[in-house]
DNA sequence: ATGAAAGCGCTAACAC
DNA sequence: GTGTTAGCGCTTTCAT
């Protein structure tokens, strides 16, 4: 591999003129411009990314933290991150954290010595001392899980709540009178919110206790299995809001299987709006987030904090839209586009 | 951030002393270690792995390379990479491609100066000479989609055709007599091998001619749409062989929609057998690659060619599975288990 | 406008 | 056993 060294040899300059014009720094001749340009072509020479990291203090990388690669949610959310990185000339790292705090640690600690220059983190588990540490490090972080006062950090989220209460209202406008919500984990934000969003609903009706929330953890399995506990504990229940589409995919099967025929006998509603609910059979009724946005905005605001050295924090709270398909409609046929 | 000289200041030694405790290398004096570590500790101390990088030419980071994020069995195989990575002190970058080769180029170009120190590549669209450049770059690879004579890269490849048999076979076994094949894209090996394997069976049918294979991009929408073109051509049909899970999905929906019962008017086997093939209604036939498997083995091949410097070439051929679920289970009444 | 040289943080001879 | 020192490939003062 060719160096900087070989290419001032090669044009008669020094390693100094080099780094200008890679850089395009300073005042330089156009002509030995053009004798450079010319030695780096020959040569194919490409600037060592390593070597330029520890001069420059920084990598032109990124990472985006992410709490689960099975939720397609992440992998829809990561095309964005990704186009916006590519497009400013970043790369990004992908790390699985699988919501175990070793894994985040074991990352952290290496992203912060490799002078990575932003990450978007999206991890409940993520505590302060650890972005006290990032700081230190100066590395600029992005939080997508929720609002860390005093972090120093820029947060994007959803309406949640909203989102629930959205949910849930529509069930009960489609004529549902039982109505159970199947959650995500119970310490975590997003998912906490989207109950409370679905209590704000139904939470003052006669019939509804606690044992109408069912908490899995945001997979498929999940939802299938707590939908069959439901069944069993609530014969009468004719409708589900799942907090993510995966659970709702899961209730689906699993009404499927108990007999329960969609949308008639138990209408489901999920949350996320990834593009499988929109292929299932039927297409599941959804709160949708703006994915691809979500993505966007997180990295330009974190390549925005990178490139200007911003510490002010700003927090985005977006629109979510009730996305009405098949699960929901109610003794009616419809015509299925999508 | 605490540099190696802090480290040797602070415990009175050298920092080539301080650089022994840290690689476990060379005879130390027990105290002088103690010394050493536990000034480490003190100050928080992490080696810089940009310098590490640097001096010694490789990062202890590899690339997985994979031409879709969308596609969940690219994230089922990451996890597997990203565990025997993990466990062996390594880091995952995880490159997106969507199968453009500009977006290839790109990360071939970063990793090659990153002192990246593998790569696992599935990508179709790698062209030999990319393969070149790497070697003189001096990173072992692990090649995922085909066999590269000549290119010093292991492969790890599952029974294409073999597998587009078995499911083709399944079909005619359970009873269908008009089968039709939704395939991947045109100039992909394993796409291309398992079409083979579907006109292996039905090649010499009487019905049979080019007409009854579509081709695709390996996406639920296209294979939807495929489905819905075979339909009209094809109206006796009663089987479909799909090139991955995703475009079986896509044909379950739409022969949904077109009124066609699946399985017993419709039958439909899948091939990959990722999470969501046993997970949809009803849950689908389909040829299980050993994905996990896959992706352990790709990793660990590439960490032995890594650390050992090997440049010998294997290649695997790995099994794959029929697994039968309601899809395929024409006339019967099954209990579904999963 | 260009070059010499120091330094980024670490490893690995080579000396003692 | 431990320290000194010369790189790894680049950027960036500071001269000229």
């Amino acid at each position: 591999m060719a160096t900087i060294r070989d290419v001032a040899k090669k044009a008669g300059v020094s390693i100094a003129t080099v780094s200008r014009v890679i850089n395009n720094k300073g005042k330089i001749k156009k002509e030995t411009e053009e004798l450079v340009q010319a030695a780096i072509k020959e040569l194919a020479y490409t600037p060592n990314r390593v070597a330029q990291g520890l001069s420059n203090r920084r990598s032109y990388t990124v990472a985006f933290i992410l709490p689960s690669i099975n939720n397609p949610f992440f992998p829809e959310m990561a095309r964005a991150v990704e186009d916006v990185a590519q497009a400013n000339g970043y790369q990004v790292f992908l790390c699985n954290t699988d919501d175990k705090r070793e894994k985040l640690l074991g990352y952290l600690d290496n992203l912060g010595t490799q002078y990575v220059d932003g990450i978007i983190l999206n991890s409940h588990i993520t505590k302060h001392e650890d972005l006290e540490r990032l700081q230190k490090n100066n590395v600029s972080v992005v939080m997508m899980d929720r609002v860390l006062e005093n972090s120093g950090t820029t947060s994007i989220m959803v309406k949640n709540r909203e989102g629930g209460r959205m949910a849930t209202q529509h069930l009960v406008d489609v004529g549902c009178e039982y109505i159970a919500h199947i959650g995500g984990i119970e310490d975590e934000y997003n998912s906490t919110q989207r109950m409370w969003g679905y209590r704000d609903v139904v939470g003052h009706k006669s019939w509804f206790d606690s044992s109408w929330i069912g908490r899995g953890d945001f997979s498929v399995r999940s939802g299938y299995q707590i939908a069959k506990e439901l069944f069993t504990r609530h014969p009468q229940m004719d409708g589900i809001f799942a907090g993510n589409d995966l659970l709702a995919i899961g209730a689906l099967k699993a009404a499927h299987e108990w007999g329960k025929q969609t949308p008639n006998e138990l209408a489901i509603v999920g949350f996320d709006g990834i593009d499988m609910s929109g292929l299932t059979v039927p297409p599941i009724t959804t709160i949708q987030q703006p994915i691809y946005r979500i993505g966007e905005l997180a990295m330009t605001e974190l390549l925005h904090r990178i490139e200007n050295n911003v510490k002010t924090t700003k927090h985005y709270e977006l629109d979510v839209e009730l996305v009405i398909r098949e699960s929901s409609m109610k003794s009616n046929k419809w015509s299925v586009n999508n």
